[in-house]
RNA sequence: GGCUUGUUGGUCAAGUGGUCAAGACGUCGCCCUCUCACGGCGAAGACAAGGGUUCGACUCCCUUACAAGCUACCA
């Protein structure tokens, strides 16, 4: 044990440069003056420029819980690890979450003299300066103290305790440096010797934390024990360190976060109680989850084999930030899917997002789902609002078809309102995302790659086209148009009444469906599409009949 | 190994001691119909297992199984 006096001393030769008191910082960054319901929540990736969908998940949530009721929303960068640092990562989140339509109230990218910036640096390496004037309180007071173990004295104990089965870490009888002698640590120290600081836990073996999370109820929690790591060597706090200051000094209330800090909590906890802070409230949320195809079971996303958790790879098929939004939501709140059926038209931020209402357990990333709500979803909008979503999608993406698909406005625009049933009693829901449309509509402009086979064969097909032809008048309307496939129909041998058909389906060759379906097929290459008529009635006689004639020719 | 969390139909889920255990997606069937889509109607399908507590357990407790997370000078 240090006296009061050697720790003063101590704390002086670990940190002459520091002169700012931890009075002074709690004085710079007053509790925020907001409504009794306002929340502070805060975004805090490491800045590697990867955002992908687990980060969106959890700044949806973040970003709902403070704009509920009037609270702050800010972007923090939690940059302490060197190694993982990227240029212009900054300006990469802000647009992702900007192209779901997420703003920041506050923090990093707002411009150094901003009002949005009273709570900053919002940088974590800019910060060191506070750090430091805690962690000098901190050994002030005897509760932190420097360590010069090695890492190959570290990974020694590590392995003896392994082979005891007792727990691994730095705590108790293997914490070396925790009980040296003044004389010790300032030698320690003048030899120049490369060190850390350690918090003195004050914590005891057996005894156990009660914790309130605010998604998964009270958690038992065993204290924590470990001296750990506050200020690594190069004098940057750990995430717990910076974790516990930053939050309290940014005055957050909520901190949500992954469920891999659950078990952190109890750091957390005695770092805040150690510091004098009050601790914000918590919710630790589930993970995003996969079915893996190797081991047949769930499994955690992960950025490195799931190309479907980059945020890119929505973007590149062009899935509709409104509709990725409304999944997410979905799986981010039990009660949302509910609400959104019976208030379709509302703002999504009308929704009254609670954390309560958040899932406890891992949901897994359900494609058809997806596509389901993409449908809905698209089929609510206007014409003129997806035709500038799919040309804005298409410009970045494929630039050298847009020209053509976007050659002429007018027809691409008949070509969606059939598609989407505009006009009619109820909209169709074929269009799910940009590049599934194109693939879609492709027939319009000459796209080939694949052609469904009519299955009554070649010949009658032809007989049937050159029948057809006969007869085509591109002045018919919608009817008279149907009434000579009719026609055709009766001359062939096949049915032009279907009731009369499926009571004796013995004797025709086969409906007016299948003088459609081949017609059909010949023009658009597909067996299923909406009205045909329209159809050729958009791409005109020319398209058609040179379509016709291919068959007819090949 | 230790600590923690989770487990309701194929998927997402409501549910908080008494329900014939919601709903959505998907699947299948029927209807509408020139195909598809849309829409309508209907069907199949679940409380991980075993013990308790209780008049009564999906709901509370214990054990087991399975899954996930943590166990760093990474976050």
């Amino acid at each position: 044990m240090l006296t009061e006096i050697e720790n003063k001393k101590l704390a002086e030769l670990l940190f002459p440069e520091v002169e700012k008191t931890t009075e002074y910082w709690e004085e710079k960054f007053p509790y925020r003056k907001l409504g009794k319901k306002a929340e502070v929540t805060r975004m805090a990736p490491s800045p590697t420029g990867f955002i992908h969908l687990g980060n969106l998940y959890s700044a949806l949530a973040d970003e709902r819980i403070a704009h509920r009721h009037g609270g702050v929303f800010y972007l923090r960068i939690e940059d302490t690890d060197a190694k993982r640092k990227v240029d212009g990562a900054v300006d990469l989140i802000i647009n992702a979450l900007r192209y779901f339509n997420i703003e920041f109230d506050e923090g990093a990218g707002f411009g150094d003299d901003a009002e949005q910036n009273a709570y900053g640096p919002y940088y974590q390496t800019e910060r060191v300066e506070i750090y430091h004037s805690y962690a000098k309180s901190l050994v002030e007071r005897g509760l932190a103290y420097p360590c010069f173990a090695t890492e190959e004295e570290l990974s020694k104990v590590r392995e003896e305790q392994e082979e005891n089965k007792v727990l691994t870490g730095y705590y108790g009888k293997y914490a070396t440096w925790r009980d040296k002698t003044f004389a010790e640590y300032e030698e320690a120290l003048k030899s120049g010797a490369e060190h850390v600081l350690r918090l003195r836990s004050q914590g005891e073996e057996g005894k156990e934390i009660t914790f309130h999370d605010e998604i998964k109820g009270d958690v038992q929690l065993p204290e924590n024990i470990h001296d750990i790591v506050l200020l690594k060597k190069d004098g940057i706090p750990t995430y717990h360190f910076a974790h516990a200051i930053d939050d309290h000094l940014m005055r957050t209330t909520v901190v949500i976060r992954g469920g891999e800090w659950l078990a952190s909590v109890p750091i957390h906890y005695e770092l805040f109680h150690v510091l004098g802070f009050k601790m914000p409230k918590y919710a630790h949320t589930a993970h995003l989850m996969k079915f893996d195809e190797e081991t047949g079971g769930k499994r955690k996303l992960s950025k490195r084999k799931d190309p479907e958790l980059s945020l890119d790879f929505y973007r590149k098929d062009g899935y509709h930030p409104h509709c990725m939004k409304v999944y997410l939501l979905t799986l981010l709140n039990s009660h949302f899917e509910e609400w959104h059926e019976q208030h379709p038209d509302e703002d999504l931020n009308n929704f009254p997002f609670s954390v309560e209402n958040m899932s406890k357990s891992g949901a897994l990333f359900d494609k058809d789902k997806l596509h389901n709500i993409c449908k809905n979803e698209l089929s609510r909008l206007s014409e003129d609002e997806v035709y500038e979503f799919l040309k804005t999608w298409a410009e970045e993406f494929e630039p050298e078809k847009a020209k053509l698909w976007f050659a002429d406005e007018e027809k691409l625009k008949s070509i969606l309102r059939l598609y989407m049933g505009v006009g009619a009693k109820r909209r169709r829901k074929d269009l799910i995302f940009a590049k599934q449309v194109f693939e879609l509509i492709g027939y319009f402009f000459g796209d080939e790659s694949e052609k469904d086979e009519f299955k009554l064969g070649t010949e009658e097909e032809k007989k049937i086209l050159a029948e057809y032809l006969n007869t085509f008048d591109y002045a018919d309307d919608n009817s008279a148009w149907f009434n000579k496939l009719k026609a055709v129909a009766d001359k062939l041998g096949y049915a032009s009444d279907m009731k009369a058909y499926k009571a004796n389906p013995e004797d025709f060759k086969g409906s007016v469906s299948d003088i459609a379906e081949a017609v059909r097929i010949s023009v658009t290459g597909r067996a299923n599409t909406p009205d045909l008529w329209t159809i050729i009635h958009i791409m005109g006689e020319e398209q058609m009949r040179e379509r016709i004639n291919a068959v007819l020719n090949a």
